[in-house]
DNA sequence: TGAATATGACTGACTGGTCAGTCATATTAT
DNA sequence: ATAATATGACTGACCAGTCAGTCATATTCA
């Protein structure tokens, strides 16, 4: 009998979510989605910060420049906040991900705009944070790495292998390796987002070098001596 | 309030002889190591599953099938017991590296040499949850960053790029992006560390192909079209 | 030899601080 | 006025760390 134990919670205190539900003023309603974004912009930096476990929502609260209260006005508890903060930060991505795979051009330049959008657009931002956030910590929560995987990895895959495949037929590539890896596209990307945490104080890495060391190699035609 | 005397020790008793040697019998000190030992590995079980944090040292202790209060003997406390685990787990790799660094063979043939070793001895081993502990715990613990820079990375970086300077001059390689970028190397290791534990389940990875696939086009002696 | 004594490794109930989540009260917009 | 919001003191579960006491083993001495 080695169960947890019981949580608390007498009744669900179905708020959170849908405090929109009622406010219909704009007044109110913005000040509102002001709130609730503060909130989120606190959590993100205390989440980086300390990690899920131990950061406290008495700090969020403070860093929002709000009562811990009104945080369970927005969000049904630390989980949901957490969660939440993730799906806000990369929904964007996944609109952005389609339009990624209209263009035609020769790998070579496509790889270049690949570098440039993901230090643009995650590396230099607070999204990588958000990497970090679900590396570090998604596998205490299923659900978030399935959201993740599901809403943005399988469909960036997908894509790029549409793109690679497309290279591959024109002979841009020297083999199939990238099609069944797509992975080591961004492998340095996620290496440099933990390296620039852990050891740049004593070593520094560029990572656009790196990532252009990587893309040289990897869409090189000739095969290893 | 029961007053209760304290019979313990009423006078220093003199053994003569080696009373400041200390009764470390062979017996007892075997005991001892060996209960260590057991938390060093309920521990490891532990954060790994939980993470620094969220883990608790009463479960270390079951796991363990020890008192809570013994784990103090040997540790002075949570997170001298973090430290130790993975300087303990690391300590046989510093020497390991080192005989690394002996060889003299092609670079295809190190290259496979060298996915073989860290599969065999890392991926394949608990030292997977250690390098997993250390990159997504290392940010809260700048100590551990550090040690596991000193003692390890820097020696495995700088052993590599003799290796491979040696490989240049030899025309081996194509260009000094891997003497620059050593991470390039391990970078598709590390992603599998991650992807295993949190795609596994929605598209399962072979680290040995894609290492290899990695290995391939970074090897390769010809540039890009 | 073995009874008496000493040792220190080990135990686990306990303490004190912490923090997620609650709710009675206060504030604010309509 | 009054409904919608916001507040922050409060509750109780939780857990790292403590320490008085136990017991198996080692040592001493008759």
């Amino acid at each position: 009998m080695t169960e947890k134990v019981r949580p608390r919670r007498k009744l669900a205190p179905r708020k959170g979510v849908a405090a929109a539900a009622a406010a219909r003023t704009p007044q109110r309603q913005a000040r509102a989605a002001a709130r609730r974004d503060a909130i989120l912009a606190a959590a993100l930096d205390e989440f980086s910060a300390k990690g899920f476990a131990a950061a406290r929502l008495d700090d969020v609260a403070k860093r929002a420049d709000v009562a811990k209260g009104t945080i369970y006005l927005h969000f049904a508890d630390k989980e949901s906040l957490f969660q939440e903060l993730i799906r806000v930060m990369l929904s964007p991505m996944i609109g952005a991900i389609a339009a990624l795979g209209a263009g035609d051009m020769p790998m070579n330049v496509l790889g270049e705009r690949f570098i440039d959008l993901f230090v643009r657009e995650v590396y230099d931002t607070r999204r990588r944070d958000v990497i970090r956030l679900i590396i570090t910590e998604g596998r205490r929560f299923p659900k978030l790495a399935e959201f993740y995987y599901r809403e943005v990895l399988s469909r960036l895959i997908e894509t790029v292998r549409t793109l690679l495949r497309r290279a591959l037929e024109r002979g841009e590539l020297a083999d199939d390796a990238l099609v069944r890896f797509p992975q080591l596209l961004v492998a340095p990307g996620i290496i440099a987002i933990f390296w620039s945490g852990l050891f740049d104080r004593f070593e520094p890495l560029d990572v656009r070098a790196m990532m252009r060391a990587n893309l040289d190699h990897l869409f090189a035609t000739r095969r290893p001596a």
